[in-house]
DNA sequence: AAGTTTATTTTGACGCTGTCAAGTTTGACT
DNA sequence: AGTCAAACTTGACAGCGTCAAAATAAACTT
């Protein structure tokens, strides 16, 4: 029944004791596990995490997890979800109105350097595996949505800057940004063709582009 | 000794006999299994295919295949690279002249529709655990270095139709493009966010963005 | 045509995987 | 003190990739 929650809920305090959650047995298993999980992806890639070295280097039994996640999806669908919240802090941030083509590079750079600071979570997010799989998790499906609609408004915020060409609208451009963005951070992490010394000038490239968008009064 | 090699040297064929090639005991397995491990991850996906389950569906025992691919790994590359050639033909086709724009976003089209009629392909061209596992097979390595410079020379060339900004090279136009086509192909298999009926407005908007670079005498 | 070599395929085996069912321990609540 | 439910463990099963050894069949040599 707790399945895929939140450990943090109000039972596991038993209130009179210090400010030190401890819940059951082990604790917070569940937050143990996704960050060991995303760690081990991390380190020896997703193929290497399996829900019994998982369990074992948490130091509990094999089948421990399965109290906390449905299954190994439940658990790569969690990992993707904590990504979600953790990317959205990028896409947040003040709008620096001084430079708008620099304020353009500098999110480049911070969508590019997010996933590979952090392929692990990357991965999963945009993971294949998971979101053709037919059973996502419903609350990643949400976070996903939400994600996307928060960098939505911030593309069409930037967009009143400039002069779209006629027939071209916010949605668009926000579609055909994340779509750049995210082949770009693919083929990085993955390491096809793309290296990092390339990436400062290609963001240079798109924002050279970018520039005939200038409203001109 | 013959692992990952093409099956369709002179030695199997006895030469006598009539133009039906026929090897040693069950023919061309090699490629026979190519093709099944195809319509197997096209059909249930990448995670569905096994070496077992795809022997035994070809009518050979469980290590038969082993014989012919060094392991699972050198059967995804062997696909991968399959995949290569027929993106290859995407990229190439005529040049048309008449409208250029008409003619980049024909090229968006071919290129996101392979994608989308072929995931079976293009996920393994791209695929993650290949390429950053380590033992990619040189072959493939070989081929998808030759497919970039294939597609990179073809860019160059519609670039001289139109005026560059300064300090903007037809690399990082290649670079870029490919990128966001990449990313939105990737989008689109995994259905994140976007759909079909999207796709020609996406075209059509990056179309537009582009059309400033035209030449002004 | 017979014998040798080599390519191809099979059978057996090993350790690893995800996960279900049933039992056990532990903490919380009355 | 007793009840209940959550957390965890042990046992078991089928499926996986793949290696080693044996068997078979085609090709090559003489």
């Amino acid at each position: 029944m707790s399945k895929s929650q939140q450990s943090t809920s109000a039972v596991n305090n038993h209130g009179n004791e210090s400010p030190t959650k401890r819940g059951y047995h082990h604790g917070d298993l569940q937050q143990v596990l996704m960050a060991e999980a995303a760690k081990m992806i991390r380190e020896e890639g997703e193929a290497a995490l399996s829900m019994r070295k998982l369990a074992i280097r948490t130091g509990v039994s094999r089948t421990a997890p399965y109290h906390h996640f449905k299954d190994k999806q439940g658990l790569l669908c969690a990992i993707a979800e904590e990504g979600f919240k953790r990317f959205d802090q990028i896409v947040e941030g003040p709008l620096e109105e001084d430079d708008l083509f620099e304020h353009l590079r500098q999110k480049m750079r911070d969508y590019v350097n997010f996933a590979i600071d952090h392929p692990e979570y990357y991965n999963l997010m945009f993971s294949s595996t998971i979101w053709t799989s037919g059973d996502v998790s419903q609350s990643l499906k949400d976070k996903a949505y939400e994600s996307f609609h928060l960098y939505s408004n911030r593309v069409s915020k930037l967009c009143q800057q400039v002069q779209l060409p006629d027939g071209v609208t916010p949605l668009r451009i926000t579609q055909l940004s994340w779509s750049s963005f995210h082949g770009l951070s693919r083929l990085m992490i993955d390491g096809i063709y793309l290296d990092k010394t390339a990436l400062e000038s290609i963001f240079e490239t798109a924002s050279k582009l970018l520039e005939p968008l200038i409203k001109q009064p």
